[in-house]
DNA sequence: AATTACGTCAACCGCCACCAC
DNA sequence: AGTGGTGGCGGTTGACGTAAT
């Protein structure tokens, strides 16, 4: 039940693993998944690095609720394109394709009720399994800002468990970092790594070292971390 | 206060399209 | 032109939070 751990990782991502995306997301960019999968040592799979970066760390995104604005663009979108999701999100900045999907579940799913009460059509007790949770998923700590409720999962690293540490001030020490590290990382908001093909290309030698890398050598996660 | 029902959202799965070889 | 690998997309599941009873 250890050994095979080796394998991939699943479920929801710790903190660590985020911080560590994030990173080698600013090296190398959001194209080449599968490679940062590999290289920067996370037992992910490229796909489940891209989901993650996409609907979570990117930091173009949105929290928060939904806005009546956009509520109306969904809507109007969605008439116009039907259950394409990501075309969708493409024209609501800051939003992912995956919330847009999600928000019009249940909001579809609230409007047939309210139809089906209003035909007078008894309702079946649908909705989603029951559902008695035991598990050791962690808290939406970002969402939240605070790590309350962390029940020491995995190998969670102590210090962070102790500091509030939300993608913002990622995102703060990452502009900050930019600028006095060698790292080149230019404002996430900005970033355009398809048109910088240097970073793409890393040899044996740098990819070994990246391998490598402590994870709490990241100059932004010390920082903040160690106070 | 305890239990149940419902809502929300993160993450996985399978399929498909695209691209490099 | 064919094939394998990778990324992207949509559908679905399941865990957690909270409102209702």
């Amino acid at each position: 039940m250890m050994e095979k751990e080796e394998a991939m990782r699943k479920g929801p991502w710790t903190e660590e693993e985020d911080v560590q995306l994030v990173f080698y997301v600013n090296l190398f960019g959001d194209r080449r998944w599968d490679f940062i999968a590999k290289v920067s040592g996370l037992k992910r799979t490229g796909k489940s690095c891209r989901l993650r970066w996409v609907n979570y760390l990117h930091p173009g995104l949105k929290r928060g609720k939904i806005t009546p604005h956009e509520e109306r663009l969904v809507l109007q979108l969605h008439s116009k394109w039907g259950n394409r999701w990501s075309r969708i999100a493409r024209k609501i900045p800051g939003r992912t394709d995956n919330e847009i999907k999600n928000y019009w579940r249940t909001h579809m799913r609230k409007k047939a009720q309210e139809q089906k009460k209003a035909a007078g059509i008894p309702q079946s007790s649908s909705s989603s399994s029951s559902c008695s949770s035991t598990a050791t998923k962690g808290p939406s700590f970002y969402d939240t800002g605070g790590m309350e409720g962390f029940s020491g999962d995995n190998n969670k690293c102590k210090a962070a468990a102790e500091e509030v540490y939300s993608m913002d001030e990622i995102w703060k020490d990452i502009e900050l970092s930019e600028e006095t590290s060698n790292l080149a990382i230019t404002s996430p908001l900005v970033w355009d790594f398809t048109t910088n093909e240097s970073l793409w290309s890393v040899d044996d030698q740098e990819s070994k070292m990246l391998m490598t890398y402590p994870y709490d050598s990241f100059p932004f996660y010390n920082h903040n971390i160690t106070g």
